[in-house]
Parts: C-alpha cells; structure tokens; sequence
DNA sequence: TTTAGCACTCCTCATCCCCGAGTGCTAAAC
DNA sequence: GTTTAGCACTCGGGGATGAGGAGTGCTAAA
C-alpha cells in the first residue's frame, strides 16, 4: 500500500493532535482539520489503511488512534516542520546562555538545568571526550614546613590546586627541585604512564621527597580522571508528574530512579551528529522503552564535546524540544567557540560579570 | 482531662503503628498490643479522650484513629524511644562515610545524597555559617605573555586557581610585584573592602597593572562569595514517589517542585542545636505544611556548619530517620574533625584514597 | 472503672447499566 | 474507483446501587 500525500497529511494531524492532548484522535476531528474537504468516513478508510501500515494504533476498537513509534519516526523523518523559535523564546534562551558559566565545573550541570527549564521535561548532561586528559604543567608552593600548595593545570588549560600535606616536611627547595621534576618528566603523559615513572622514581629517591613527590601524583590523577567528565547530572525530574502518562506513580517513579541511578546507561549520539532522536522501543535501555529522547552536543574547546537529553514521553513535542535544544546548543558551542582562540575555551573573557 | 500513663501507651501505639501501615488504628489492633491487657471498649474509651485533648484524629466517624501534629510532636519529645541502630545499619553509615570526601566542593552535596539514601526520604544538604570568608594568600604563575593562573587560598585554608587572561598582557616581574601588593593590601578583608581598596589603587596604578589586578580581584571575589555555602542541594526526591501520601501527582509535584525551587526557603536547625524535627504545621513554609523536616547539623571547620535535612510525611519514622542521621551527622562531624589541626580541616589525611 | 453487646456509620469494592464517542461496513452517489 | 451517508456495533467512562466489613459510640451490667 502507498503512503499518499493525503495519509501523511492525516498522520500529521493524528500526531500533533495527539502530542498536545495525549488523547486518541477521533475521524471527524480529523476531518474539520484537514486542508482539503473530505468526510470522515472517508478519513475512516484512510485510518483502517494507516494502522495496517503500522503507523497509527488503535487502543481499542471503538476508540480513536493513537500513533506508534513507527509513526512518530515519520513524522520526525518527514513530516516535522522545523520550528521557528518565536523572538520571546530566542530571547528567553538568550538570557539562559548568558548565565555566567565561569568553570568547567558547573557549566555542564548548569546546561542540563537549563536543558529542563527551557523544554519542560527531565533532562540530563554530560560531557564526553578526552579519555586521556594530561597534565601540561606543575607548579608547588610553599606554605610552611610540612604543607604545600600543588597547582595543576591540564592540557585543556584547566587549572586545578589543592593544599597538600607532607608528614615528613617540605621546604621550599624541595619543593623547586620537585616542581621542576614533574615538569620534565610528568607532563603529557597518562595515569598508567604516570603511576609507571613514579614505580622507577622510588628506589632513586630519597624517602622524605618520595613520599611528597606521590602524594602530588596521587593529587593530579584525581584531578586528571575526576572532574566533571564521565560524571552525569539529572534534572527536572518533576516535570514527568505532570504529565498524564506519568500519573501513575509507580511509572514516574520507575523512569526517575532509572535517571537517577543508571546515569551511565543514558543515550549519547552518534559521534558526528549534532542531535539524535530516539522514539520509545528504539532506545536500547529497558526503562526507557515507553519514553522518547533527544539529544544535542556542542563543541567544548578542541577535544570534547557536551552532551544535553532530554527524556519525555513518546507523545513529546518533537518540533519545539528539538528547536529549542539545537538553539541552545549551538549556542553553547558558540558561546564556548568565541572566545579568543589564545585563550582557555572553558574560561570567559575578562570582562564577564564575577557574581554568582 | 489528665494524659495517664496508659493514654500515653496507646498514643504510642497508635502513631506508630501509623508509621508503618499509613492507615487508621483500631481500637482491638490496639487492644492487643498493649501491655496490659484490656478491652477494646475500653480503648474506645480512652480514644475518645485523645481525640478531645487533640493528640488523635478521626478521618470519619467510623474509622480508626490518627496521630494529629500535636500527637507526634509529644511522640518525638516523650514517647519515642532512642532507637539503636543495628550493627548493620551502623556499618552501613561507616561506610558511607569513608566515602572519599576529598574538596569541600562536594561534600555537601555527597552528604545529601548519602543522608537521602540512608533514609529513604528526600534529603537536601547545604553549609551555613562563615558569611565573611577572607584571603589568607594570594599567588600568581606567570604562564605567557598574556596570561597567568591566580591561586588564592582562603582563611578557612580552601585553594581555588583559575586561569586569567590579561588584554594587556603581564610579565613575570610585574605579576611578582602584584602579588606582592595583592598579600600585603588585600588579605583578611571582605569583599566590601577589596573593592574599596581597588577603588583607591585605580588612580595609583598604571592602566595595564590596574587592570590585571581588578581581573584578580574580581576571580577572588568569586572565590569567597560563592563555593558550595550558600547552595543548597537537594537528592532523593524520588523517594517520596514511594509513599502513599504521595500517590498523586499533584502532591507529589508539588513537594518536589518547592524543593528544587525555593531552596532558600528550607528549615534550618536553630543556633546551638543538633538536630531539630518539624513536625507538618510547625514548618513555617506552606509547601511544608503537610510534611516533616528532620533536620541535622555537623561541623566543619571552626566557624562553618554543614546542614543535611529529610523531608518525608508527617508519619516519618522519627525514632529510626533521627537516629540514623545524627549517627550519621557525628560521624560527619568526627571525620573533619579528626584531622590534624595544623591540617587544613577540609582536606583528607595524605593516606587518603584518590580515585573517584 | 471496665467490659460485653449492639445498633449505627461510613468507606471500599464490585456490579451493573447507561451514555456517547468512535468505529466498520454497506450501499448509494459522484 | 473514490467518496459519502447511514447504521449497527463496540467499548470505556462514570454514576448509581448494594453488600460487606471495620470500627465506633452508647448503654447497661459486672
């Protein structure tokens, strides 16, 4: 059987009927909506044709369609008019990208927040990238005998410190002589590589700058594989009670619990695509079977990329979610892209504002 | 009328049988629980008692009884008895707390999400007291012509970097001499101050000098304004999805909204206490009015306090949620406590483990 | 003061049935 | 061949009804 304009054009209607009253949608309302004149009856066969085709359902036999997953797909695929933002929304999301994001640490969770207010829906982020992230330099300073301050900065200009405490003492010298040591030898190297030199350092070391030598190692790998990276935020997980499919509270409890706890099992796109959408069966994680994803990247500096989902029932305003997402993530990446090239991509200007 | 011994039997009874079921009580459930061993005409007897002297409710004429506020609240000061934990539970918390719990910047939020999952209930965690935090010592590491990393490290012995830029450019000397400046002008004072001072020194200072010490100045205020105080998190609102109070949607939305929201609006324990219980009507917030707060504070440092609350029904299993979380908040407590006192209290021991 | 007995209340749950929206099918119209 | 009107049918939603049962209050006796 063939997909005729006019099946599309009753599928699109199913569909946004459906997304905004998550109710299954009848013949005659149909008809009074349609651009060319026809009868119900005659919009009834074209029902019968559309759920033997696979892309509507029909809850029960005297009830009116619903689409399926087969459905929306199309309906993204094809049948989406790619929404313009209208200038409150642009503005609206303007205003959130101008958030002060002034660390790394933060900007991602910050993202998702946003993510969830600007869509009301849960949303999640991450960032992804960069699996061998290394240090580019050390510096120590001396505070008294025993501490010390290590400043780590990452390749990605990132810059990390940390008060340090030697049981056996430090003075400054030896601090100056241990500086100079990671930087020659500790640099641009990974955690293996660098719990490796340390092994070999061990034996020509004197115990005392051993023990304070790894201690800064210790230091820097926590810096190096911790951070926000691999990590995943969860937010506007209250939107879902909103809405009717989630009224049942064992469901909404079911999908929070899995956004909360599994964080490590959500979707990511494909690497290349700047957003991906995963309608219901096609996500792979069990939990999110009856829930559609959509998810955007942007561009962090050179080597790694943020991630931004939200999750939603299949019912979801594919048109608006995936508007507003790709707008602020473009923004995102514009807003991480501008700065001058010499400097840090995660740092702002000089001139932003400093208030929290 | 005259609260007998007996009358407080029963009212213990009754609430916490409350506490487990969440359905009215009896008279002949009641009946058989008690230690003496008495009618079920009698309890009516007294029942009808409580509920005059308000410590009980009645949903309808023909149902069993209910603890009101004013019934829980003579519970939680009287009646309830300190529940030991239990060799596992104490485990668990012990372990829980050897959690690396390695920068500041986490421990708040990482003793939410602990205390939500040791209890079942939405927790929210957050850090009061120090509102004047101050510099002790400043750092600035040339790194090229243009930038350099500033360190400051705080009174309370907290270090935070970050890389700045300089249009104008700096070298190595000139950042010297500013920091130079920088410890001996604008250490120990608040952020009123610093500005101050800054204000003073714009006439003073060459342009390009001036500018890159108001950048300086600008990351420090930032520094001790914001950090974790101040934030407030909140974890574990899944949870309440759980109880039957919050079965509907509507409720349960409502909770978790002002939760994530009005974060300000929280209770906090009043000076000098431990842990405090705020019983449905006794929360000023009106979000808060049918719900139960449990509040705990522990120490970090000398003048800073961290705060993790739970926030459940007003039929809270307080004997258990108090127990647990002031185990939980000593604990807390004990572990910033216990480092050398030289020792920046924030920071772990030098044996601490590193990975995340 | 306590207890047994009893009538009464009121919630819960299951059943039933009506109503209406919506369908599928057929036969006529275009 | 396609569209339309007509009509019988289906099925879920929602209100009414009634039995069952847990629990109460009251009274009178122990």
């Amino acid at each position: 059987m063939e997909l005729t304009p006019r099946k599309k054009e009753i599928l699109k209607v199913v569909i946004e009927n459906y997304i905004s009253t998550a109710e299954p949608v009848g013949s005659k309302a149909i008809a009074s909506q349609l651009s060319t004149k026809v009868s119900s009856a005659t919009i009834r066969n074209e029902l019968a044709d559309l759920v033997e085709m696979g892309y509507l359902e029909q809850p029960h036999t005297s009830a009116g369609r619903i689409p399926s997953p087969k459905g929306y797909r199309l309906y993204v695929n094809e049948l989406m008019e790619q929404r313009a933002l209208s200038l409150q929304e642009t503005e609206e999301i303007n205003k959130a990208l101008q958030m002060k994001m002034q660390e790394l640490d933060g900007v991602i969770s910050k993202a998702g927040q946003m993510a969830a207010a600007l869509v009301n829906y849960p949303a999640y982020a991450m960032a992804s990238g960069t699996p061998g992230l290394t240090v580019h330099r050390y510096d120590l300073l001396s505070v008294d005998e025993s501490s010390f301050i290590a400043v780590v900065m990452t390749e990605d200009s990132r810059v990390k410190s940390r008060l340090l405490r030697s049981e056996t003492g430090v003075d400054a010298d030896q601090l100056t002589a241990l500086a100079a040591l990671l930087n020659a030898q500790f640099t641009g190297i990974d955690e293996t590589e660098m719990n490796r030199r340390l092994m070999d350092l061990s034996s020509k070391t004197p115990g005392p700058l051993f023990m304070t030598l790894s201690l800064t190692i210790e230091y820097t790998c926590s810096v190096i594989e911790g951070g926000e990276r691999n990590k995943v935020y969860t937010t506007g997980a209250n939107n879902i009670l909103k809405l009717p499919e989630f009224r049942d509270a064992d469901k909404a409890h079911e999908l929070m619990s899995f956004m909360v706890d599994n964080t490590e099992n959500l979707p990511v796109p494909p690497a290349g695509t700047n957003m991906e959408i995963l309608i219901g069966p096609e996500n792979v994680n069990e939990a999110l079977r009856d829930t559609s994803v959509v998810v955007a990247s942007y561009d962090i500096g050179d080597n790694m990329r943020g991630l931004i989902g939200v999750v939603g029932p299949t019912r979801m305003d594919y048109a608006t979610v995936a508007a507003r997402l790709s707008y602020f993530a473009e923004g995102l990446t514009k807003m991480f892209g501008k700065q001058d090239p010499k400097q840090d991509p995660m740092l702002p200007g000089p001139k932003e504002e400093q208030k929290t």
